[in-house]
DNA sequence: CAATTTAATGAGTAAGTACTCACTCTTATT
DNA sequence: AATAAGAGTGAGTACTTACTCATTAAATTG
């Protein structure tokens, strides 16, 4: 995966300005670091070396390599979450996404345009999760609180309107989720080398989504 | 989660019998420390001390560190694809599985009392995937050789009886999989002290997979 | 340009780390 | 009961770990 290619977002999460240009090359070899060793297997030797920086130049901008870990994954972690952060959902359904299709294949070209930028961050932050509480903590707080309840608003508003199925909008949910997810998984994580026709795929997975797999008649 | 639930058939992979008494602490002591840090964040020292035992007895039965790792994630590994190691899956199809649909709701049931069963072993897995070609590589060679090979004429022969819609094999084999995987990762790992009626879900997930989530008419 | 703040360094430190080994204890075999 | 073989031990080893601190270099300010 080309580095080149999310660096520049990377910086604009964060306020580049106010950085050295040794603070940059910390972050950049941490994300390379991190993502290739985890978190516990990253030793702070290394991120140094890569960074061609001295170690204790990291403790002097971080004091701990938790907060460096940190320093790099809350900001990403709150971006992740942007597409749900609209005020009122409601005055954007019908205007914007007159249809959940029209909202499902939207959410899935942003999701992917996302994770070609930040993917190693991403990548990251699923990969420690598991290990720590303040991660666990922030995540479903950031997801619960803005995710979840805008997502339930635009199902509803659809079963209303008659264009979804009357099933617990959980479950709704938690399948456009896990498909969109899938579809995400297998293009950046499991067989990124292959030559994937992104409209097509995108166009399957909403047919899948909205009509099943079963042939009709 | 409960450690008695699965022990007794984690030790049914294994050869139990030829193990003593601590070699069977070793093995419960680090899948349970394995799960809560991972394996880099792991301590032999503190994996011996929870199992009660000296730390230089866990190098006598396994040479390093990593052969501990490797012989309680293998079995299980080996394990998680033997609903597709049938020798000739179209003897079972039609007599054992009528429809897609049923074939689905087995494959459902099965997964989720593997996991039910395998779940700190299988949680292990897949945080470790990442770090160890080993098992990259072997997870690769056993999904493609078995799984993806059968799944694929599964699902061929049912698009050949008109049951299933004629989009490419790997795109109903993702959606299916990833849908399947979504419920699993929902039910034991996001949210598993809810109470799930897990027959009620399992319908829910059979009948979005195969019609989708948009209404009729 | 002098003064003061801020950035960067790298040798040093104490606390781990995985792993070894000479030894003892337990169990099985003759 | 004697012998052999394996299981179990824990102090010891060489090495790595995250982090500190006195010192130097660079940037910012009056």
């Amino acid at each position: 995966m080309n580095v080149e290619q999310w660096k520049e977002e990377f910086f604009l999460i964060l306020d580049e300005d106010k950085m050295t240009q040794k603070q940059k090359q910390i972050l950049l070899a941490a994300v390379e670091v991190f993502a290739e060793k985890g978190y516990a297997g990253a030793s702070t030797a290394e991120i140094a070396k890569r960074a061609e920086v001295a170690e204790g130049t990291i403790f002097r901008h971080y004091r701990t390599k938790k907060e460096l870990l940190l320093s790099i994954v809350a900001p990403v972690m709150a971006k992740l979450v942007a597409p749900f952060l609209i005020e009122d959902i409601r005055k954007i359904l019908d205007k914007d996404f007159p249809s959940y299709e029209t909202f499902l294949r939207a959410l899935i070209i942003n999701r992917m345009e996302f994770l070609r930028r930040h993917f190693s961050v991403v990548k990251i932050f699923m990969q420690e999760i598991p290990f720590h509480d303040e991660l666990k903590e922030n995540f479903r707080h950031y997801v619960i609180e803005n995710v979840l309840t805008r997502f339930k608003q635009i199902v509803e508003h659809f079963q209303e309107r008659g264009e979804l199925i009357e099933l617990p909008v959980m479950a709704i949910i938690r399948h456009t989720a896990t498909s969109i997810g899938g579809l995400l998984i297998a293009r950046f994580l499991i067989i990124p080398e292959e030559e994937w026709e992104e409209d097509r795929v995108i166009e399957e997975t909403v047919q899948m989504i909205l009509y099943g797999i079963k042939a009709k008649g």
